[in-house]
DNA sequence: GGCGGGGTCAACCGATCGGTTGACCCCGGG
DNA sequence: CCCGGGGTCAACCGATCGGTTGACCCCGCC
């Protein structure tokens, strides 16, 4: 019983060498690829691959969090092969439906386990997830966060909310708070090392 | 006559692949690969390949450029394989002595060319290198915004650096104007964005 | 020898930020 | 039912930032 895999990959030399590396792993075929998410999503719903194995990353168009949570189901599995183990990324690709969460730096092997394990149902994450224990920020706050990151003043980003100026700094107490730092200059550099900003 | 490759990436998966995908290209014999510059540097001295596949974000330790700047010499040729094409990048590169620059996301097709380009000393970029046409920012301006990233203010930054805090207001006025910014979490922002700080 | 780029410094201004405290509302869970 | 988390708002303060203008020095290059 072969798993039949999707890949999901902006960068067509990964893509191909994935295809190339998995063509040669027994118990393992490949049944399609796509270059974007639109794509992925589109491909599993005519090919209904057992393991769809996506990358968060994808440049253009919807990411990889929205493409698991389109595809994912007890029929099609989405094994997430990504470069960052952010635990914002993990806990929102597992919170989107995937079965796995397995970084690029892992050896080829746990790959394949992977893979198995996924098109079984069973769970495979990477490393240890909880790393940071970063206390994660709301929604209201990563809207600051972004309006920040453009550069914007209080005053600005309060009209740009619709919210008044004096919330707009409540927030950001809360934020540099949480981000362990205390000018809006930093926040923003942590945030984009985080990875918690597009 | 066939090229002697020689992989370097942090990324095992995608250093398989890459194996899996080269070792089926006609006249390419993949004789080594590597997951740190340093171990790319001493793998090189060692197997004296044909070609180097660098990727230029290796995580720790010494980044791609500088791997290559230690490798690159007319008999072992470095092709950047790389993810990003900020201009800063591929002049970085091209400075340290690569061969030729290619994307991620080029079709196979093109990373085979290129490949055979560079183990004859010809030159293979990826799309039009000069793209932003962004003025480059100077190294005390990069200083400057490294402290900038870490939060600090004027004064600290201007001790840091052992500079008057005057200068440090000169300097921001122009990194304002090079990145097209006023503020300076808009500054770390477009400064993380095109990848000018580690 | 002159010119320009890079780096340094100064003094001034108004506007903004950062920090604090206290408060209200809504909602969902114990 | 009451509590806590999330979101909103207010007023106050001092410190800092952002912008401007003008200046000096050193170096490499034409």
């Amino acid at each position: 019983m072969t798993v039949r895999i999707l890949l999901c990959d902006d960068h067509a030399v990964v893509r191909a060498g994935l295809r190339a590396l998995l063509g040669s792993a027994p118990g393992i075929e490949v049944v399609g690829e796509a270059g974007s998410g639109e794509e992925a999503v589109a491909m599993a719903a005519k090919v209904t691959p057992d393991v769809v194995l996506m990358d968060l990353q994808l440049g253009s168009g919807i990411d990889g969090v929205e493409a698991t949570r389109r595809i994912a189901s007890p029929s099609v599995r989405v094994l997430v092969l990504t470069t960052y183990d952010t635990d914002a990324d993990v806990t929102r690709a597992i919170g989107a439906g995937a079965t796995g969460y397995l970084l690029k730096a892992e050896r080829p092997e746990e790959l394949f386990a992977a893979i198995h394990a996924a098109a079984e149902g069973r769970a495979a994450l990477s490393r240890a997830v909880p790393r940071h224990r970063a206390p994660a920020l709301t929604h209201r706050e990563l809207d600051i966060l972004g309006q920040l990151a453009r550069g914007l003043g209080n005053r600005e980003i309060a009209r740009a909310l619709f919210i008044s100026e004096a919330t707009v700094k409540t927030h950001l107490g809360r934020i540099y708070a949480k981000l362990g730092v205390d000018t809006r200059a930093g926040a923003v550099a942590v945030a984009k090392e985080r990875r918690l900003l597009p």
